[in-house]
DNA sequence: ATACTTTGGTTATTACTTCTAACCAACGGA
DNA sequence: TCCGTTGGTTAGAAGTAATAACCAAAGTAT
C-alpha cells in the first residue's frame, strides 16, 4: 500500500517512497548524480566524434564498465539523455555569450557577442548541431529549450534596442511587434534583457543576427568552407557588419 | 576467366561482362532504372516524413513488395542511396533557383533568387536538411556535391558582380580574391556565371547571401519560428534587403 | 544488531537495423 | 536450345534501443 501503483515511470529521481530530507544529498543521491554526470560526459565525447546519431547507449555503458540496460536506471531513454545534453548545451553557449556582453559602442558589442557564439560553436561543432538540428527521427524538443535559447539570444537585445530598422526591415519589425504583443513571455524576455528602447526593433535586430549566426556557423561546422581558407570568422565579421550598418549601430 | 576476380563491388551498373550496345537501353537496363527510381521515390517519402535517419531500407523494400536484401542489387549501401538522393536534391534546388534568375534591377533579382531557394527549402524541409547536414554517423559527402552546390549558388554571382563591398566586407573580399586565384575551378565557376565584374566582389556577395539563406531556412525548417507567425519569408526579405544595401545594389 | 525496502546491477529477450553469404529460378542473348 | 547474368530469395552476423525478471548490496527503521 505504501507504493501501490503510483507513477512508477520516472527513474530520474527515485526513492520517493518514504520521507527523507527533501532534496538533501544522501550518499545514494550523490552516487547517482556522479554516475549520471559520467554518462553524460562519455556521451558528449561520442557525440563529439560522430555526431548525435553516433551516440550508442551500449557503447557508453561498455566504456563505463557496466552492461547496457544499467543506463536505463539513470535515463529513461536515449532521447532523455539527449534532451539533458541539449539543455546543458544551451546553458553553456548562453554563458559564453553572456560573458562577452561588455560595454562600449553597440557595433563592437555586437561583434563581440557574435564572435563569442561563433567561437563556442566552432569549438563544439557537434554540440552545436545537436542544439540546432533534430537528433532522432521522432525527437521532440522539450518546452524548456525555448527558454534556454532565449537566454542565448538575450544579450543581443540591448544592442539593437537603440537601433533603427531600415525600410526593408519594417515588415519584420511589425511582425515582431505583434509577436511581443500577443506573447507575454516574449515581452517579459525582452524587458528582462533590454528594458529601454523599442522592443520590436530589438527583436528584429536580434532575430536577424540569429539568422546570420545560424547561417555562418551551420555552413562552417558542416565543412562547407573547406578549401577557401577557413572563412568562417571573416564571413561572420562581414555579415555582422552589414547588419550593424542596416540597423544604424 | 571472363569475370575472374575483377571489381565485383559495384552493383550500380552490372552486366559489364560481355559486349552489348554500350549505354543502350536493353530491357533489363530499363527495368533496372525503373526499380531504382521507385526505390528513390519511396525513400524520399520516408525522408519527408521523418528525416534522413528515418530512412529504413527494410521498410522501403517492404513497401516495394520485396525483401530487404534485394535492394542491395540496386544500391551498394544505405549511404549510396542517400548520396544519390542528395545529388538529385542539389539539381532540384539548382533548377528552382535558375528558374528565378530573371532580368531587372539587381535588388529585385536578388530577392527573386532568395525567395526561390527559400520556397524550395520550406517545400522540402527534410530534403534541405539532407543537403545541408550529415545524415549518417560517418557519412562523407562525395566530391560531386560541391560541383552541384556551385550550380545552386551560381545565379547569385552575376547579381553581385556589379556591386561594391563596404569596408566591413573588404577582408572577406580579399579572402575571396585569394580563393579564386588559388583555385582554378572556382575561377572557372565564377566566369561561367558572371563573366563581367570583379570575381572577388561577386563571390563575397554570393557567400554572404548563402549564409543568409542557410541561416533563415535552417531556423525555419527546424521549427524555431513556431509561434511568431511564420516569419521565415519576412525575415528573409529583411536580411536580404540589408545585404543588398550593404553591397550597393 | 536485525529486518525490511529501495536501488543498481545483472542476464535474457524482443524487435528492430544494415549488410553479407549462399543459393536458385527466370530472363535474355548467342 | 544452351548458358551466363541477374534479380530475387532465405539464413545469418553484428549491431541498436528497450523491457522484464531477478538478485545482491546498500541504506533505513525498528
Amino acid at each position: 500500500m505504501i507504493l501501490g501503483p503510483g507513477r512508477r515511470d520516472e527513474p530520474q529521481t527515485p526513492m520517493r517512497g518514504i520521507h527523507h530530507n527533501e532534496r538533501m544529498s544522501t550518499p545514494r543521491q550523490r552516487y547517482r548524480d556522479q554516475v549520471r554526470s559520467e554518462i553524460k560526459q562519455i556521451a558528449l565525447v561520442q557525440i563529439g566524434e560522430g555526431g548525435a546519431t553516433a551516440l550508442s547507449l551500449n557503447a557508453v555503458a561498455k566504456q563505463l564498465g557496466v552492461t547496457g540496460p544499467a543506463l536505463y536506471k539513470y535515463f529513461r531513454s536515449r532521447d532523455d539523455l539527449l534532451t539533458e545534453l541539449i539543455l546543458e548545451g544551451f546553458d553553456e553557449v548562453a554563458a559564453a555569450v553572456r560573458a562577452a556582453a561588455g560595454q562600449g559602442a553597440p557595433r563592437e558589442r555586437l561583434h563581440a557577442l557574435a564572435r563569442a557564439f561563433h567561437g563556442w560553436a566552432v569549438a563544439n561543432p557537434h554540440l552545436f548541431q545537436l542544439l540546432a538540428g533534430t537528433p532522432s527521427p521522432g525527437y521532440q524538443a522539450p518546452p524548456e529549450s525555448v527558454m534556454r535559447a532565449r537566454n542565448v539570444l538575450g544579450p543581443f537585445l540591448p544592442v539593437f534596442a537603440g537601433g533603427r530598422c531600415r525600410p526593408g526591415a519594417e515588415p519584420l519589425r511589425e511582425q515582431m511587434r505583434r509577436w511581443v504583443e500577443e506573447t507575454p513571455a516574449v515581452a517579459e524576455w525582452v524587458r528582462a534583457f533590454a528594458p529601454d528602447g523599442d522592443p520590436a526593433t530589438a527583436l528584429a535586430g536580434t532575430v536577424m543576427a540569429w539568422a546570420q549566426l545560424q547561417g555562418v556557423v551551420s555552413l562552417e561546422v558542416q565543412g562547407q568552407f573547406a578549401g577557401m581558407g577557413h572563412s568562417g570568422a571573416t564571413l561572420l565579421d562581414a555579415v555582422i557588419d552589414a547588419l550593424a550598418d542596416s540597423m544604424g549601430l
